[in-house]
This record gives structure tokens, sequence and C-alpha cells, in this order.
DNA sequence: GCGAATGAGGACCGCTACAGTCCTGTATGT
DNA sequence: ACATACAGGACTGTAGCGGTCCTCATTCGC
């Protein structure tokens, strides 16, 4: 019903696992190799999240990417954010916004609102220390790649 | 980030639409008349809530949709729910799983299930009454066709 | 200084799934 | 009997996602 992109879930994961790896860096391709992840979709979303300062960049020989904060200091949303991006939240901003108005005065705005932050709240509350944390008492494991996955 | 389909989207609006209208049927074209809808759409999204028991229809003359429970016994998770359908989640589970398993036993799993339940949660807490009542203080209302919705 | 390694940044492209439409059948009330 | 309205499915166009590739900039080792 709710979705995550596949490109969003792929920046947890590679988060993970580059707070997994300490201090060393991590170049692209090694990221790619360790999470099955084809490399220049690594790549992408790698350089995503640094532009967005979730990790920083070392370029040049023994190069690669490690994490500009501390695992604690990084939310969830920021790393679906980095990647996803605040897409289509303009669009309901700068739209016409005449065409439901006109009748409906759209009165689940305020609602939508309230969840929006109900969210976000639950996400930001994940960092991605607690990701790391062997929460996985769990059955088996789930592939990191799978088309989507559902959120609720 | 996280987005809601178009057409939970419209599920939403069309529920608290019918539910404003009290005990009268209402029909499809009328709905969709309403909310400015395209009509076809309306009763593709109407069928689905009625098919998951959200809406009673009533065919014949004068016939149309009512709620089948009281608006503060339908929570929007499932309004969604019905919309959306659970796709996806199946990928999660009868997927081969064997791609990421072998080097990482993806410790993101667990994480993840700690917050799909609470956005479950938030969702949960939020019924069609909550909906409906007048928490549109804010400022000016949103189209509610635009092409997608963000969440977070 | 040169070359290898690595990230930066964009262009491009196929495919899937969503959104929308239409058609036929069925039930109900006048 | 007929008009109205839902039921259920088939069909289709398309936007955006996921993925690939290419070129340039930077850094380190030799």
């Amino acid at each position: 019903m709710i979705r995550l992109s596949r490109l969003a879930d792929y920046g947890v994961v590679l988060m993970t696992h580059i707070a997994g790896d300490a201090e060393r860096p991590c170049a692209a391709h090694a990221v790619a190799a360790a999470t099955r992840i084809p490399e220049p979709t690594v790549s992408k979303v790698l350089k995503a999240l640094s532009r967005h300062g979730l990790l920083e960049s070392h370029r040049g020989v023994n190069g690669g990417y490690t994490l500009a904060r501390a695992p604690s200091e990084i939310s969830v949303t920021e790393i679906i954010a980095a990647v996803d991006g605040p897409i289509a939240m303009t669009e309901c901003l700068d739209a016409d916004g005449g065409a439901c108005s006109l009748e409906t005065f759209c009165p689940t705005r305020g609602s939508w609102l309230k969840i929006n932050n109900a969210i976000r709240q639950a996400l930001d509350e994940i960092s991605l220390a607690d990701m790391i944390a062997p929460t996985l008492l769990f059955p088996p494991p789930a592939a990191p790649g799978e088309r989507r996955r559902l959120i609720s």
C-alpha cells in the first residue's frame, strides 16, 4: 500500500554496510560486490548520499566512502530523503489546486498533514545505529533487492 | 520519499465524501461530479472499496454506495489497503531471498518490521471520522488529484 | 610527471506498473 | 419492460523508476 522505492531501500542497505565497515573508505565496487547490488546502481545511490552530506567521499586510489556522521546521528528519514528526494511535494503546493477546491474544500488535507507527521516521526526515531543493531532475531533474511518493499 | 498511490488518495477522498452524505446511497456518477474525479476511475475505486467491505452497494434505480460501518470504525489503513492492495508484500516473502542472504544477512530486516509497525500504527489511529472533522484550520486547499501525494 | 584508481555528474533507455477507459453482464426499482 | 446503476473484467497509454554507460575531475603510487 505504501511503498518505499527500491533505490531508497538500497540506500539503507548500503549505509548499514558502510557503517559496519568502520573507518576505512569503502569503494563503490567493493560495496556492490558485498551487497550483490549492481555496481552502477550502487555508485548512483552512493553519489546521492554523499551529495546530501550523509557520506564523505574520498577520491583517488584507495578512495571510497565513509560515514559523514556517527550512525546514531543519521536517521532513516535522511537516507530515504537523500535517495528519493522530496519529489511530488511541490506538486501539491504549486499545482493548480483549483480542480478540487471548487466543490470540496478538501477537508482531508489537515488529516494528511497529521498522518505525515506521525510517519515522519516514526522514521525519525530510527537511526542507522538501530538498523545495525542485532535485531535480527527474526526468521529468514529478506532479499534487499526485491521489487518493492511494503511499508504498511 | 514515501508515496501514496493516486488511487488510494482518491479512495480516502471518496470515502469522506460519502461519509458526509449520510445515509442516502451515493451513485458513482454523483460522487464523481462532486469530487471532480473522472467517473470511470471513481467507479473503479468504489468497486474496490465495496469489495473489501468498506462500502455497501445498492443496485438498481436510486442505488449507490453507503458506508458499511460508522466513520469512526473505518481506519485510513483499511481504505488504502482496499484500493492499493497488499501488493509487493509477497515478493519479499516468496521471492528467492538468496541473492542477499548469501553474504549479508540483511540485518535491516528487523528494523524494517519495526518501522512498518510504527507507520501502520500511526495510520490505524486515524479513522475516517477524524478525516471529516474540521481540522482544516490549514491554509490553502490541496488538489486531491495531483500526481502523487507525499507522505513523509 | 605519469598513469591507475576512484568518485562526480550527467545522458540515455527499456520496462513495469499505475491510472484511466470501455464493454458486457447483472440486479433492482418504477 | 425499461431505465438505472453496480460488477467485473479487458485493454491501453504513459510517466517514472531502475539500470547502464560515458566523460571529466581528483588523488595517490610509482
